[in-house]
RNA sequence: GCCGAUGUAGCUCAGCUGGCCAGAGCAGCUGAUUUGUAAUCAGCUGGUCGGGGGUUCGAAUCCCUCCAUCGGCUCCA
């Protein structure tokens, strides 16, 4: 008998060379139906594979990241198989299950694969997983697995980089295919499939490399799984950033003005502006000071502070002054413009910790394939922070700029949100700079910050930038979509390379740490993001246009522009509606372009100093004086920002 | 930058395999209507069919090229 220690830490014995099904049905009967993949000590393997020795292990279900893993990895075979009873010459590569699916990078060797194919390949598809193919796994030898593939130069490159002895091939119906595996049970738990799209990718990635034709596919247990999967999709169409700030006339783009470079429009701009005025108010409570630095800076400064060398290339070329020639660089960045402000006199430590920020705008030259709405972009503004600290002070500030992402997250209803702790690769110190102690002082002093503040984090080890470890914060839109926001990030290399200094009680010249920090990222990319997660629908304290009066009818004009005076001075953003129109004509307009409040006003309202008060998605909700709407209306936001 | 797709009025879209003056709805303008909680009525304006080149008696429709957008690849200080 063996001992068999499941998640919960319960014990059970089985006897040697027990199948995962077995295990699988000596917890539950239900659990066996639905299993998937058996963990065994931490390695993911088929169910009809036996355990010999003592184990813990974990099964695995469509529930489980790792069963849609090889439920989806699975799916890439069948997809495979089947492209190949049409394209019998056609050289497959890597068929990788991702996120949201598979896909499998196929050369097709000069011939051609559309959307016109996807029909016929689903059809096969279905029709090879109903029949029940079981993967069989073999090893081969590395001369074997060289001689089956000698063909196709993708697997062969592949095998080369393959120890002899660790090399497997899975067979299923027709179709071999060189994988570590594991794969399903039967192929028959797939019951729904659809090739999403295709794309062109290159060979690992290298754009020197050929390009292959990726073929992108969903599967799922459940045909119902896939309806709603397509739902989501639709959804998330509806709701992209670039769709509703079209219709809600946030921002534009222009050829002329040139692409990747947003225009922003009086609503837009006044949602941008209500941003910024709410974090300087917060920052200003923890200590920030504004600085403005201009839109650039002489090339040398960013030979200064590595830039030039690094990011030399996306960035835009510089520019040559006339007369003396010299280089001016469109600013890629706001840190060497603030390592400057910090150097522009002697600093003692009793000024640290130093907190500039700046909504500073940067430009970047991205590729225009790269071009994206507006969450990528080739000039945009940061809600940019430096904090210039001493070594002990750094875990006292990263616990402050969490309070402020979390009250960011908290305000605007990011829920789900997980903060990401990069660190460095143990492996490759060689990689980067700063000394050891400085990293293990850093290190530590993120991972205490993150646990004291109660964060929920993943560790990624490899994933620190050269010059320091950092931390970033992956949010979970509305509909499950994940994004990656704010972002803080220790530096030793700016402060090195600027020789930054203060003067320590000892009175000796120290070295400061610097932090990088910005909440949003940058406000192009937050507002993509908030658009998306609120579908435009904003809270009331952002939204552009809060209030819109409409009058019943001309007599009541200069009753209705009264009232929006009378609310803009309270500091209320209110128009007034005066078109010729219907009232009821107003108010769809109205509840169209999702503003939160309508006044209805009419000879009632304009006597007794009041206003008949509809709430978008709710309707009529009374009728309040001027003074109680006010209030009423403050309130609203008071609550939202509490 | 690379692969693929797309590009018709301000917006959303129709225009099939090349052939009468290129259409609709919304928006805009004009006029009438002066409205009580999600679309009042009528009329009008508006398009080098992304740009350029070519094939053809004839091109929005076919071909080439450039540009932009979309989906990916790569990268992201």
């Amino acid at each position: 008998m063996i001992k068999i220690t499941l998640p919960d830490g319960a014990v059970r014995e089985y006897p040697k060379g027990s199948t995962g099904t077995q295990i699988a049905a000596g917890i539950s009967e239900g659990l066996a139906r639905v299993a998937i993949a058996i963990e065994v000590n931490g390695q993911t393997q088929e169910l009809y594979r036996t355990v010999e020795t003592d184990a813990s292990i974990r099964i695995f279900t469509w529930n489980d990241t790792e069963g849609k893993n090889v439920f989806w990895h699975s799916s890439a075979h069948i997809m495979a198989e089947s492209i190949l009873e049409f394209y019998p010459d056609a050289l497959l590569t890597i068929g990788p299950p991702i996120e949201n699916g598979f896909y499998y990078d196929i050369d097709f060797q000069g011939k051609s694969f559309t959307q016109e194919d996807f029909a016929k390949i689903e059809k096969r598809f279905l029709e090879l997983s109903k029949s029940g193919e079981t993967f069989e796994r073999k090893d081969v030898t590395k001369a074997h697995a060289l001689e089956v593939y000698k063909d196709n130069p993708y697997k062969t490159e592949l095998i080369e980089n393959l120890e002899d002895g660790s090399i497997t091939f899975y067979y299923s119906g027709n179709f071999v295919d060189l994988c570590r595996g594991p794969h399903v049970p039967n192929s028959n738990i797939i019951k729904a499939m659809k090739i999403m799209s295709i794309a062109g990718a290159y060979w690992r990635g290298n754009e020197k490399n050929k390009m292959l034709t990726r073929v992108y596919g969903i599967s799922f247990p459940k045909q119902k799984e896939l309806d709603e999967h397509l739902q989501r999709l639709e959804e998330a169409k509806k709701r992209d950033h670039r769709k509703v700030g079209k219709e809600l006339e946030l921002f534009t783009f222009s050829e002329k003005v040139g692409m990747g470079l947003p225009l922003w429009l009086p609503k837009g701009a006044r949602l941008r502006e209500t941003l910024v005025e709410f974090l300087k108010k917060v920052q200003e409570a923890y200590g920030y000071q504004q600085v403005v630095t201009p839109h650039i800076g002489n090339k040398k400064l960013y030979e200064t502070s590595g830039h030039w060398e690094k990011y030399g290339k996306d960035s835009f070329q510089p520019i040559e002054t006339p007369e003396e020639g010299e280089l001016f660089m469109l600013k890629p960045m706001n840190c060497p413009h603030h390592c400057e402000i910090y150097a522009s006199r002697p600093r003692s430590y009793r000024e640290l910790p130093l907190r500039l920020a700046e909504f500073g705008t940067v430009y970047r030259y991205e590729q225009s394939g790269e071009l994206h709405g507006l969450t990528r972009v080739r000039g945009f503004t940061q809600d940019d922070a430096h904090i210039f600290c001493r070594p002990d002070q750094v875990k006292d500030e990263f616990k402050k700029v969490i309070d402020i992402v979390l009250y960011i997250f908290k305000v605007l209803k990011f829920e789900d949100y997980v903060a990401q702790i990069s660190l460095r690769d143990p492996e490759k110190p060689e990689k980067y700079f700063g000394n050891n102690e400085q990293w293990v002082t850093a290190e530590n002093a993120i991972i205490e910050a993150a646990a004291e503040k109660g964060l929920k984090t993943v560790t990624e080890l490899g994933e620190a930038a050269f010059y320091g470890p950092k931390l970033d914060f992956m949010v979970r839109d509305a509909i499950g979509r994940k994004w990656q926001l704010g972002t803080i990030q220790v530096d030793y290399q700016l402060p090195n390379r600027f020789e930054l200094e203060y003067t320590g009680p000892d009175n000796q010249p120290h070295r400061p740490v610097m932090i990088h920090r910005a909440p949003f990222g940058s406000l192009e990319r937050f507002v993509a993001v908030l658009i998306e997660h609120t579908a435009g629908d904003f809270p009331l304290w952002l939204t552009p246009e809060q209030v819109t009066v409409l009058p019943l009818g001309e007599k009541f004009e200069e009753y209705a522009h009264k009232v929006a005076a009378s609310l803009r001075v309270a500091g209320i953003r209110a128009g007034v509606d005066d078109r010729g129109e219907t009232v009821g004509k107003k108010i769809r307009d109205a509840e169209v372009a999702k503003m939160p409040f309508m006044l209805i006003v009419g000879e009632k309202e304009a006597e007794s100093g009041s206003v008949s008060v509809r709430r978008r998605k709710e309707g009529d909700i009374g009728t309040m004086t001027n003074d109680e709407f006010i209030a009423f209306i403050r309130n609203e936001v008071e609550k939202e920002l509490a």
